[in-house]
DNA sequence: AGATAAAAAGATCTGGACATCTATTTTATT
DNA sequence: AATAAAATAGATGTCCAGATCTTTTTATCT
């Protein structure tokens, strides 16, 4: 459903998003959301390209939310890193189907919608500030 | 979103349900869903193991399904093939999480249950009795 | 009843995409 | 100039999709 790249991509957003007064090393974000650290440094490196984080290089640098949280759908940073791709076009490049989608594939780019829809309007700040016990991520976050 | 093996599921089991009055072979159903034939070997066996289909061998054999169209959920192709996995404990495995899930992995698995939902309560018979113009798949279906 | 052909079932093998790790280069700050 | 950090490049491992081949099962036809 959601591929390991976008979970990672999340986790490091949100965690961004926690402590968003200074700049976060690849090495930290690792850490506090237990993503390998080699393979975080090319998510990063995704989400800077797309806008969505920016980062400062050199000593004290790292990297920073692009957008305040409560601005940034969950759908910006998952296209960011792996995109929601919809069926527009017949799978089976049926001649008589043309640019109609047959019933199956109708189906199944309805429930592809419906998640964008859902990922659209949920933003990083509605994950902060919904009102569940747990803290996302990051037991030791903010010490 | 949805694996490759369940769309060629999917694509098998709507095939199979236009015509259900006797067996199709696994070259057949690949010709008609341009579905490579011997992978679709292997989703065909997938199928059968979970009593989707039921397989019938020798001469004039072939699969069948093995319920009518509005008795099987799309849900139950997928789960055959490619099982929709829900997120049951903290991904990170956070100790003081323990069975709750943190704010974005609730998010992320309300959006998995949404959409299992909705594979659940639409059924092959939807599909195939769905008010839109094309015709599911095979254009020359049924000749 | 035995032979044959048709079909599923099963076993390997390969290429590509994703995930992970290692090493080097570039850039900014002190 | 030294250092810390991102950026870049490359190597490795794993999994899925797909291809090829062999084996087993079963209906049908002498």
């Amino acid at each position: 459903m959601i591929s390991q790249t976008s979970e990672y991509a999340l986790r490091a957003v949100v965690c961004l998003a926690q402590s968003s007064k200074k700049p976060h090393t690849t090495a930290e974000i690792a850490r506090l959301t237990k993503v390998p650290e080699h393979y975080l440094s090319k998510v990063l490196l995704m989400l800077a390209k797309h806008e969505v984080v920016y980062s400062k290089k050199g000593l004290h640098g790292g990297y920073m939310l692009a957008y305040l949280p409560e601005n940034l759908p969950l759908l910006n940073v998952i296209n960011a890193v792996d995109p929601i791709k919809h069926i527009k076009s017949c799978p089976l490049k049926l001649k008589t189907h043309g640019t109609n989608l047959c019933r199956l594939h109708k189906r199944l780019n309805d429930s592809i919608d419906l998640i964008e829809e859902l990922f659209k309007t949920s933003t990083v700040g509605t994950i902060l500030s919904d009102p569940t016990k747990s803290i996302p991520l990051c037991e030791s976050n903010g010490k």
